[in-house]
DNA sequence: CTACAATCTCAAGCTAACTTGAGGTCAAGC
DNA sequence: GCTTGACCTCAAGTTAGCTTGAGATTGTAG
C-alpha cells in the first residue's frame, strides 16, 4: 500500500484509480493508447502519469473521439520519459481547436434548425440545412447526407 | 414520374430524396421510427411528409442522438395524419433544449480542459473534471466516471 | 405477355469498443 | 509451503446501427 512516486503501479491499481475496467485498459494496450512494461512474472507496471493518460483518453471519449483518434493525438507524448506539464498544455491545445470546431458546428446547425423548424420547412428545398459538413456526431456506416423534399406541388 | 401530392412514395423513392439507404429505411421501421403502409401486393407505401421525418431523424443523428432517443421524440408527431408546422415546431423545441444542453456542457468541459491542461493538473485532486455529468459523447458499455491521481508524494 | 427492375423477408455479417469466460500463472500473507 | 486473489492470454460474446446476400414476389415498359 504505501507506493512511492517512482513505484509501478498493477494494472488493478490502476484500474481502480482511474474507474476504467482491467478489461478496458487492456483493450487500449492492444489498441495502442498506452504501453506498459512488464515485471519479471509477465505483469503489466504502468507508470503514475498513465492515470493522467487514461483520464485524458476518458475525457476525449466524451467528446466524441474514437480510439484511434486519441491515440494519434496521444502518440505526440514523448515516448519512453514521463510527460511533463508542457507536453499537456500542447496537446490540450491541439484537442482545444478540434473541439471548438465542434461546438461552433454544433451551434451552427441548431441555429439553423431554429430556423427550419420555426418555419416548417425542414428537407424543403430552401432550407439551410442541407449536407451539414458536420462530421461530430458520425458514427458507423450509416446514411451520408440530407435531401429536400422538392416540393413539386406543396 | 409526375407524383401529385397525395401519392404515396415506394421505398426506393424515399431513398433517393433523402439519401438514406433503402436497408435502413428498412430499419428504421423496425425500431419504430417511421410507418408505412402498405399497398395490395404488400409493399411499402409512404407519405411525403415521411422525408422530412426522415431527415429529422438523420440530423438528431448527428447530434448524436440514438435511435431510441430519436424515436421517442417523434412520438409526439401525429398518427396517422401528416404532421403540421405547429406539430414540428413543437419537436423543434424539445430538441433544441436538449441541443443547447449538449452545448453547455461541451464548453463548460472544454474551459475546465483549458485550465487543467493549462496547469498541468489532469486528473489531480483538486481539479474540476473528476466525474463530469456529461453523457453527450456516451457511447456503447465503456467506463463510467474519471477519478484522480491522488499526488501522494507529487 | 414477357422481361427486368424494384421490392419483399429473413438470416447473417460488419465495426467500435468493450466484456465475459475458460484455463492457467504469479505474488503476498500466514 | 500453501493458499488466495490478482494477473495472464485467447477466443467468443455484446450492442448499435446498419449492410449484404439469398431466394421469392411485384410492378411496369414495351
Amino acid at each position: 500500500m504505501s507506493l512511492k512516486p517512482t513505484d509501478r503501479l498493477p494494472i488493478g491499481e490502476l484500474a481502480r484509480r482511474t474507474g476504467i475496467a482491467v478489461s478496458a485498459i487492456r483493450y487500449y494496450e492492444e489498441q495502442g493508447l498506452i504501453a506498459p512494461d512488464r515485471n519479471a512474472g509477465g505483469q503489466r507496471r504502468f507508470l503514475r502519469s498513465d492515470i493522467r493518460r487514461l483520464s485524458f483518453v476518458l475525457i476525449a471519449q466524451q467528446f466524441g473521439f474514437t480510439l484511434p483518434q486519441i491515440r494519434e493525438v496521444l502518440d505526440k507524448l514523448p515516448n519512453g520519459r514521463t510527460p511533463n506539464k508542457a507536453d499537456w498544455t500542447d496537446i490540450g491545445e491541439t484537442f482545444r481547436v478540434e473541439l471548438d470546431r465542434k461546438i461552433e458546428t454544433l451551434t451552427e446547425l441548431r441555429n439553423r434548425l431554429d430556423k427550419c423548424v420555426g418555419c416548417g420547412c425542414l428537407s424543403l428545398t430552401d432550407c439551410t440545412l442541407y449536407n451539414p459538413q458536420d462530421r461530430a456526431g458520425k458514427k458507423g456506416t450509416g446514411p451520408r447526407y440530407l435531401m429536400g423534399d422538392k416540393p413539386e406541388n406543396p
